[in-house]
DNA sequence: GTCTATATTGTGATAGAC
DNA sequence: GTCTATCACAATATAGAC
């Protein structure tokens, strides 16, 4: 039983460095090789394929990332201080590891018949999910009308919408208290300027990759007051 | 000077799904031959090489996608209708095409070098846009200390946190008045639950496509509402 | 554990017949 | 325009010497 040698560790971090640039299908073995100062049937006397090492790259990302996404996702959303913890860690992971969202995503989107297996491994019931958003903060919220089908599960359309309840304000306003909606706002804020860094660096920051910095910092603690804005 | 023949339709049309699916790297131009159900060398004949063929797939998705965006950026930021339309608009482009979001996103973070031609081709200025933001909506933003380097923009540290400003709701609670930081918002309340969408739909709605979808169209009204109560 | 050598397959691209 | 044949090369993986 093997355990971290100095070779296996540089062929890790080469193969993160490359794999989360490039894509799996865009890094060769010998590029990895390469950048690792090794030779290249090393790495199949290490991990047995190209297959395996793209796996332990990709795990390793998933952790490192989702755990605390999960965590907000699992909290009976009992916001308050919680939600702003939350926000600076995912933020502060995504400024250290700025590939990582894209790289993610872009792996999700591509392999979806894996997310159920891998929404398992993080310790995520969909079922339980969706019961606690119910319960939560669903003062005005229509929930009715179970007419999913299989599972059971409240998977309709609940509109979030409140037509007895514009703010007066403008026509038409809608009042978000669907949960859902406002976990995936939550999330949307959070992520996507990493996703989208370098469009948004270009065409907001002028291409000065500090002020985009500085802008994500910021957002560690606009995003908690903007979201308990929404949330009231 | 050859036209749309039709099989060249067909090239393209198979090279799109190929490429936004597994990406260049991952798509062999047999697949994509296998795929139109023509012979391999006629890829070769109506494009030059795999990189003309995909370049030409790449400017579609973009010219499908961005060009909405854009406008939403050039525009005046004189809210009102215009958001709302833009959001419409951007949202059905994505519900029609889901792979291209997050195509585009990776491969603007694969080649950030690129992006400053990009957006010069999408006709977005961007010192015009700063300055533009600049002007928009700071009844009380700081925009001070112009202590940016080389083209004399503001690409400093806008904080948008304004200390007098509390709302007495929450302690620390800032105004989010930094034009910038509202354009990403929108962004990211646009674009990325579609960008994660294998994701948000086996979460939040246990698997059920069509109760992701509806809550999509959802979002064509719930965003502008959104955005305007956080906007004044 | 690390290397050389090699097997095998796949890839993008072109020449040339029809 | 469309095909067959072929080139030059890169890829992953493995066998076997040290």
């Amino acid at each position: 039983m093997k355990l971290n040698t100095e070779t296996e560790q540089k062929i890790i971090s080469s193969a993160e460095k490359l794999f989360l640039q490039r894509g799996k299908a865009g890094t060769s073995m010998q590029e990895i090789a390469d950048d690792a100062g090794i030779n290249r049937t090393l790495l199949n006397y290490y991990f047995r394929s190209k297959d395996k090492l793209f796996e332990a790259v990709y795990r390793k990302a998933l952790s490192s990332f989702i755990p605390d996404l999960a965590s907000l996702l699992r909290s009976d959303i009992s916001f308050s201080d919680y939600l702003s913890a939350m926000i600076e860690t995912v933020i502060d992971g995504m400024i250290d590891n700025p590939q990582v969202p894209i790289f993610i995503l872009q792996e999700l989107s591509s392999n979806p018949e894996r997310v159920p297996q891998i929404i398992r491994e993080m310790g995520i019931d969909p079922l339980k999910l969706i019961g606690k958003l119910k319960a939560v903060k669903t003062t005005d919220t229509d929930v009715g009308e179970d007419t999913a089908p299989g599972t059971g599960e409240d998977t309709a359309t609940d509109t979030g919408e409140v037509p007895g309840m514009d703010t007066g304000e403008v026509p038409g306003m809608v009042k978000v208290t669907d949960p859902r909606q406002v976990i995936m706002n939550i999330l949307s804020l959070c992520i996507f300027p990493f996703a989208a860094r370098s469009i948004v660096t270009e065409i907001l920051y002028n291409g000065d990759t500090d002020a985009y910095l500085e802008a994500m910092k910021q957002r560690k603690v606009l995003l908690p007051a903007l979201v308990k804005q929404f949330m009231t």
